[in-house]
DNA sequence: CCTAGTCAATACGGTAGCGTATGGTGAATC
DNA sequence: GATTCACCATACGCTACCGTATTGACTAGG
């Protein structure tokens, strides 16, 4: 992954996101991930302490990402809230399988959280950074703050839940969540 | 849980779930679930052939109830479309913490369906069957299939990421999802 | 009684994973 | 060119889990 042949704690990290994704939180294990690198897991105790300590610097890892990249991207794009909005939704379903900021990153760690504290803690941050924020998008465009709230949770929640039915082949993301976006943004 | 002493497979899917949601997926194993029993595994071997057997038994128990009992519920009221909609998400939004139907289980079996082929076709099939349901009801509304599609699978993914959302306490499930109905059945 | 059947306890071998300890290698440094 | 250091391999003990085999207890029928 680097030009020198010797290995750096990012590259567990990548290694660890990648199964991640591909097993699921319980598949994070040391032995395993060594061997997807034709290394021993001598090498990983050179970088990590222990196994935790590769979980919670994955964690920290993408924890950098997921904030501070979309935010600003939109931020950044001088349009009315309304497209802002519709940019929003079209870079969080877009992407897809890429590590950090994919979608399958993002159900990983969702279930990730559910059994294990540092995970949990993680995702309320980004999650409530990225309510937040839509919250005000959804200010901007003149609505009163109960139905902000109520609109951000909802089109939040509506991601969540399509990633898993589209995951499924049952729901179409990207042909969905828009669709919402724009009923919202008409009944005000 | 019996009268009898002498356990059942029953009482063993029972536990089973108890694992499930207490420590997901790969809470699922013989001698855990023994240990909590206060049995030894010898017992569980003499129900079941091995463990993919409970797993199954667990996934078509579970199959039976989350199908034959809401939708059967609603459509004995007798009333307009619109209030059994909400009267379909009320009781989605309710019940909880109780084992079959409770909003814990629903979100194990999904975190359990990213890595398992039969849980994963178990709640793709109850996925399949509460979206064809939810079509119908808002045809009933007087909607065109293109937004009956939509607002289902829509309401049905907020109500799967607002049980996430909820569980972290970032969103109020039983206070948002009625909002979006609400819109919706103002929007057509 | 005695026997067969039901259910659970115990003991066993096998695998997988964690973390440690120790040895090895190549490169840089002096 | 010997030494040090960064990095990886190997070997080990430990625990948890699976599935099997054997044994034991308790019950009902003959």
């Amino acid at each position: 992954m680097t030009e020198n042949n010797s290995l750096t704690p990012n590259d567990w990290i990548q290694a660890g996101f990648h199964a991640l994704t591909a097993g699921g939180p319980q598949a994070i294990k040391v032995e395993a991930i060594a061997r997807q690198m034709h290394v021993s897991k001598g090498s990983f105790y050179w970088h990590f302490k222990n196994l935790p300590e590769l979980k919670s610097a994955m964690l920290a890892h993408w924890l950098d990402n997921a904030t501070h990249s979309v935010i600003d991207l939109v931020e950044d794009s001088q349009q009315k809230p309304q497209d802002q909005l519709r940019l929003l939704i079209q870079i969080a379903t877009g992407g897809g399988n890429e590590p950090y900021g994919g979608i399958l990153v993002e159900a990983a760690i969702r279930d990730w959280s559910r059994h294990d504290k540092l995970a949990a803690s993680t995702l309320i941050t980004v999650d409530q950074l990225r309510l937040k924020y839509l919250r005000k998008l959804f200010k901007r465009c003149g609505m009163s703050a109960k139905i902000c709230t109520r609109n951000a949770n909802n089109l939040y929640a509506a991601l969540i839940g399509l990633e898993h039915l589209d995951h499924h082949g049952i729901a179409n993301l990207k042909r969905d969540l828009p669709g919402l976006l724009e009923m919202m943004l008409l009944s005000q």
